[in-house]
RNA sequence: UCCAGCGAAGCCGAAUGGUCAGGCAGCCGGCUGUUAACCGGUCAUCUCGGAGGUUCGAUUCCUCCCGCUGGAGCCA
């Protein structure tokens, strides 16, 4: 059930590095590069007990402060701007003000709304920071363990969980009897006095010196702290969502799109949504959910990336990030019915910038990931080792070369023309201990936008990456075409209807220009960087092939 | 659409052509440090997904249907 994972290295190491190394990145970050920087960070005290004027300052300070004690690759990213020298802008570093503070607190920053006056009611997250006081915590009851004088409560409230501790010399009789008595899932007001754990080094605990039963549940909770069935679980994916695991992976998604963002936003990209009702398919391919607008046919969105060239010629670099749908009866562990995608758009950029791009964008995602969320991969049993490998640049391959890989690993039947199923993908990517870019497939595989490889115009200038340890596709993109009578062409051949590209031909007729851009999906990110079975769990409410509800 | 597997109490789940083991949760009790706690006790007519068939007898074998799971195609 658990996607292959691969131990093999890639073999052709020195061959791709030599041919393929981006001109305008310095090499690859090592391991120990990204430990060191990760601790200038690590030891710096939560941002909760800072005034904002000096995290402000300390912000603009740490940038030069830094600098003299980067190692040289940084120092060079630093004095090249966006504008001088690095066509995609691309920058490596990882540390932005909002990582640093971040980085050591799931809860991260001072609460915009202040707390009520007197109140003295604390995040368990945030418990280190109240040691010896007397707090109040408000959650649910998660579990329960007692032993004779004792009953140990474990209290979440979101931020985290924490045990609370009712001994019996500490409480009335009733409140004792009443802690026994408590179910699972019951939100209560814990009044009490944070203290060190009494067998975990550096963990804490409440004393518990009151318990207010705020709401007791009406009946029995139907998820027990032991195994339960996939169905059943999505049947009661509203009270899923309170568990350990499925938090992790929440909170796992959160940093994602964070860093997402952040990395869009250090390269001087402007977001710019798509529509989500659209007249007609973008790609022609895929089966659309159709709708009615008005006594019209309206579809719901594929991708955003027509969009994304419109925006792209008004705004330079560009992209989106929001739902996508596909009515495909695909019912497999990488499929959603409604997912996310983030699809960048750059103008004047060619295939091997838009590589460039994927894989310092990938390489952010998984360094920010494995800074800021440490706790929720231990939970998910996540071995980061695989992950720690994730750093530009990516071996990369052309589609003829996978083929070969395929020919000579058990797939003797592929052959020029053949598309990648899940099976062959991780035949490929297992060859490699990141993700690995495979470029230039046959035209007639791809959508009609591409453009061709002027040295064999049946090759499209598009590239896949595929995510190591079975995981597959995760970014596809590539050159759009920027010749009017081709693109024409290539929508006469793929029988789509012209009147509705006629606005997506005008970005041909007004100032054509090289450009390119790739779409990411987030689930299967998320699926990867966790290291989960199945895209399901990646996602709050999952819709999928027999599934629309809760 | 096709292929394969599965369908038993609130949940997980063994066995079986002759009437559902065990466990979790629940309930009662025990234990000053437990941590998917543990120990003892207790509980459930669940027509063993539905319909039909074979059989003296089916939860068990066969057929169809429904549902679920994984996969193929398609895709991120």
């Amino acid at each position: 059930m658990s996607p292959p994972s691969s131990g093999r290295r890639w073999r052709s190491r020195s061959s791709w590095k030599a041919r393929t190394r981006p001109p305008a990145v310095a090499g690859r970050v090592s391991t120990r590069d990204s430990r060191s920087s990760r601790s200038t960070s690590s030891g710096t005290r939560p941002p909760s007990r800072r005034s904002s004027s000096i995290r402000t300052r300390s912000a603009r300070r740490r940038p030069r402060a830094r600098l003299a004690e980067a190692p040289a690759w940084r120092r060079d990213h630093r004095l090249r701007s966006p504008d001088r020298g690095n066509p995609t802008g691309v920058m490596t570093d990882t540390k932005t003000p909002e990582a640093t503070t971040t980085a050591s607190t799931p809860t991260g920053r001072v609460p915009t709304v202040p707390p009520l006056p007197g109140s003295n009611v604390v995040a368990i997250a945030r418990l280190a920071d109240h040691v010896g006081e007397e707090v109040t915590l408000r959650g649910w009851l998660y579990n329960k363990r007692s032993s004779g004088k004792l009953h140990f409560l474990e209290v979440r409230d979101g931020s985290g969980v924490v045990q609370a501790v009712v001994f019996k010399g500490d409480v009335s009789p009733e409140l004792f009897a009443q802690a026994d008595r408590l179910q699972q899932e019951t939100s209560l007001e814990v009044i009490g006095t944070v203290k060190e754990h009494g067998k975990i080094k550096g963990q804490y605990e409440v004393g518990v010196k009151d318990v207010k039963v705020l709401g007791a549940p009406a009946r029995e909770y139907p998820i027990s702290p032991k195994e339960h069935g996939t169905d059943f679980l999505m049947d009661n994916r509203h009270l899923w969502l309170r568990s350990k695991r499925q938090h992790a992976i929440m909170r796992v998604r959160h940093s994602i799109i964070k860093a997402v963002r952040d990395f869009f936003d250090l390269n001087d990209f402007t977001l710019i949504d798509a529509p989500i009702f659209t007249p007609n398919a973008c790609e022609g391919t895929s089966n659309l959910f159709q709708t009615d607008y008005h006594g019209d046919p309206a579809y719901l969105t594929q991708s955003g990336q027509l969009y994304m060239e419109a925006a792209a010629a008004a705004f330079g670099k560009v992209y989106c990030f929001g739902p996508t749908f596909r009515a495909e009866k695909s019912k497999t562990r990488r499929h959603l019915a409604e997912f996310w995608m983030v699809e960048p758009e750059v103008a004047f950029m060619k295939l091997e910038e838009d590589m460039v791009l994927a894989e310092h964008f990938l390489s952010y995602i998984v360094q920010r990931v494995l800074e800021t969320r440490q706790n929720e991969l231990k939970i998910l049993e996540r071995d980061t080792k695989m992950l720690e490998n994730v750093q530009a640049p990516f071996p990369r391959i052309t589609y003829h070369q996978a083929i070969e890989i395929l020919q000579q690993n058990g797939h003797p039947e592929a052959k020029v023309g053949d598309d990648f199923g899940g099976d062959e993908e991780t035949v490929i990517s297992n060859k490699f201990d990141r993700p690995v870019i495979v470029h230039r497939y046959p035209m007639n595989l791809k959508a009609f936008y591409f453009a061709r490889d002027a040295n064999d115009p049946s090759l499209a200038l598009n590239m896949d990456v595929l995510a190591p340890e079975g995981y597959g596709e995760i970014v596809g993109g590539g050159q759009r075409e920027e010749d009017l009578a081709r693109l024409e062409g290539a929508i006469t051949e793929h029988n789509l209807p012209r009147e509705a590209f006629e606005w997506y031909l005008d970005l041909r007729r007004y100032g054509t220009f090289p450009h390119a851009g790739f779409g990411l999906g987030i689930e299967r990110t998320v699926s990867w960087i966790c290291g989960l079975p199945h895209v399901r769990e990646t996602i709050p409410f999952p819709r999928m092939l027999n599934r629309l509800a809760p």
